[in-house]
DNA sequence: GTAGGTGCAAACCTTTTGCAGCATG
DNA sequence: CATGCTGCAAAAGGTTTGCACCTAC
């Protein structure tokens, strides 16, 4: 299965790099993994306490940032003050619509976009580690809804 | 004087929709404006108590909502759960580029990058309200220096 | 055996809110 | 003079940290 073959990734990766990998790490890191969404860290911790309900809070924040600084996960600003995460192993990179109105989150990929990004970059001698595009509105179902209401 | 002319666009503005022009919103308005760099609410308080020693924290948050709304002021995350803001007046909408090592923030402007998400936009039935684009990574200055230490 | 990781609870930081009093239109 | 705004202090929400114990290597 998919999620196996990327928590065996996962896994090499953090052990070759000197962290330990402990049954929280794996519980956590399968979790994620599995969850096709973007999750908040409050979520995914929910989602690992149904297999073990005795992983700290703690536990899941600091595993988030070594997943983050391992490039295995991305997290996202909402604009509200939260984040949200994916990860991001064997997807491509995409970008994000945020629907203000429902919250839903819309993924999208534009080449150009990306090489327009790094121009820039260039242009200022600037070496980019990673990059987000947010594009905050009102998706096509909330427009609908608006429109039948008036 | 600039800052005054749009102290006037602001105060103009809110009136007319129906907000109540205060000592402490002129006195908040004018500092912001005031400052040409990215700040956050507490420095924006910091510096607003400078003038007025009692303007409240809430104040300043409430009246940055009304001014975000307004469209006078944006609000950028950094990544790290606080918030930068940057008066708009004035200037053109651009985007920026974060430097992870010394937080130096650079503006860039590119029109094919904005035509181009409203392309993905439309694509997609989403109307957009705003948009952020932040690309993080290490500035020139700070690339030098590792570089020279090397 | 010893780093390094974990769980708990408390601390932190930024932002929001309830409320009584005040000032604007 | 009524409503909207302010200041205060407390609450809220998300994340980090100190510390004693535990466990992977």
């Amino acid at each position: 299965m998919k999620v196996d073959q990327e928590h065996g990734i996962v896994e090499a990766h953090l052990r070759k790099s000197g962290f330990r990998w402990t049954n929280q790490r794996s519980l956590i890191v399968r979790t994620a993994l599995s969850s096709h969404e973007h999750f908040t860290a409050e979520q995914l911790l929910d989602l690992c306490r149904r297999q073990d309900p005795k992983v700290s809070r703690a536990t899941v924040y600091r595993t988030l940032t070594v997943l983050e600084q391992a490039g295995f996960v991305e997290g996202l600003d909402t604009g509200d003050g939260g984040r949200r995460f994916e990860h991001v192993l064997g997807h491509d990179h995409h970008d994000h619509m945020v629907c203000l109105q429902c919250g839903a989150i819309f993924e999208f990929c534009d080449e150009e976009l990306e090489r327009r990004q790094e121009a820039a970059a260039k242009r200022l001698g600037f070496r980019i580690a990673r990059h987000s595009l947010r594009i905050h509105g009102t998706c096509r179902d909330c427009l609908r809804a608006q429109r039948s209401q008036a």
